[in-house]
DNA sequence: AGTGCCATGTAAGAAGTTACATGATTGA
DNA sequence: TCAATCATGTAACTTCTTACATGGCACT
């Protein structure tokens, strides 16, 4: 039984670069790395956890203002070993990622052509929207982060969901274009 | 509580289009289909008995040679019904769909030079491999399919997988260049 | 006689989502 | 004082994967 484990090494992997509190962790999801990896909390905390019991991470209490303790979790010299361990494995491509939408557009010879062109429509301007608030973030980069520096992930993903956004607008605009003719 | 049960709509789209085994329908999300859908028989035959459960769809017992049965299942009139209410939902964009190597791209910088290369080059030769065999099937098709026909989203899925491939080879050729720069 | 495909199921567990639950801090 | 955000957890359930299990059919 081999199970990937994800989860467990997208954590160690930000650990790896800062001290953070579970609330942090779920936080970055939100951010660049969201566009390829979420978690919310309640996966986070119990996975923390695990990863604790595994003697991958410990954490030391902080108190902010009176009296609201948080734990902030550091990784060890355990948990660097096997991040790094993951890291580097050069594992076969993954199978399709799922898309209902394009399920949709499947088996869309059974809507009527208002409504697919009005699902069509509304996809494209969400698509759209979402383009634009990535290249939005993109403006803090006046050039490629170096290699070497945590920075280059974040561009990285950035840089790769920008260009997954624009081939899917193409997808849907063609797939418009056809509907329309 | 407002579970997908996508799977549950992928079968019964399939079912909608013509009579299928469990094994037929576990084939389809082996062809063009699972370029953004998947299941295997064990997540099949539990869904069928769970719709049949549920009166949207019905089977009939088939003899192949001298005694193997199969069961052939059809759609009922609810089950059309259910199917084409979903169908028809305009539903919010999904999150990001995860992707492992992405993630670990993320982290790149914690990779030596040499290994990130080299885990780059070959998923570049998958994705590769994978766009000329999607081009190969594309060959069926001389001109684009009637939006009325089942075959039109087959095509369509095929042309999606397509621009989607591209899009990923562009974003590790870039990285490529920007790593030997 | 053997291999690859056809055909149908179940079990155990991992992974992910939604809801339930509680309380402190910060700033307007 | 009120709202947004910070902060941490658990419970119940769906969804998905891997492994276990069995046996017939078609072709060489």
């Amino acid at each position: 039984m081999n199970y990937m484990r994800t989860l467990k090494y997208a954590i160690l992997g930000l650990l790896n670069r800062e001290p953070l509190t579970g609330y942090d962790i779920a936080r970055e999801f939100k951010k660049d790395l969201g566009e390829f990896w979420t978690a919310t909390h309640s996966q986070i905390y119990p996975e923390l956890k695990k990863l604790l019991a595994e003697g991958l991470i410990v954490f030391e209490v902080q108190i902010s203002g009176e009296v609201l303790e948080k734990k902030l979790y550091s990784i060890t010299g355990q948990g660097q070993k096997e991040f790094l361990t993951w890291l580097k494995k050069d594992e076969p491509m993954e199978p399709t990622p799922k898309d209902i939408f394009r399920l949709r557009m499947y088996f869309s010879n059974y809507m009527d052509s208002a409504t697919r062109l009005q699902l069509l429509e509304h996809q494209l301007q969400q698509h759209k929207d979402r383009l634009s608030h990535l290249q939005t973030n993109m403006l803090r980069y006046d050039s490629v982060p170096p290699l070497e520096s945590d920075t280059f992930g974040d561009y990285l993903v950035l840089d790769g969901a920008i260009i997954r956004e624009k081939a899917t607008i193409q997808w849907l605009e063609n797939f418009i274009a056809y509907c329309r003719k």
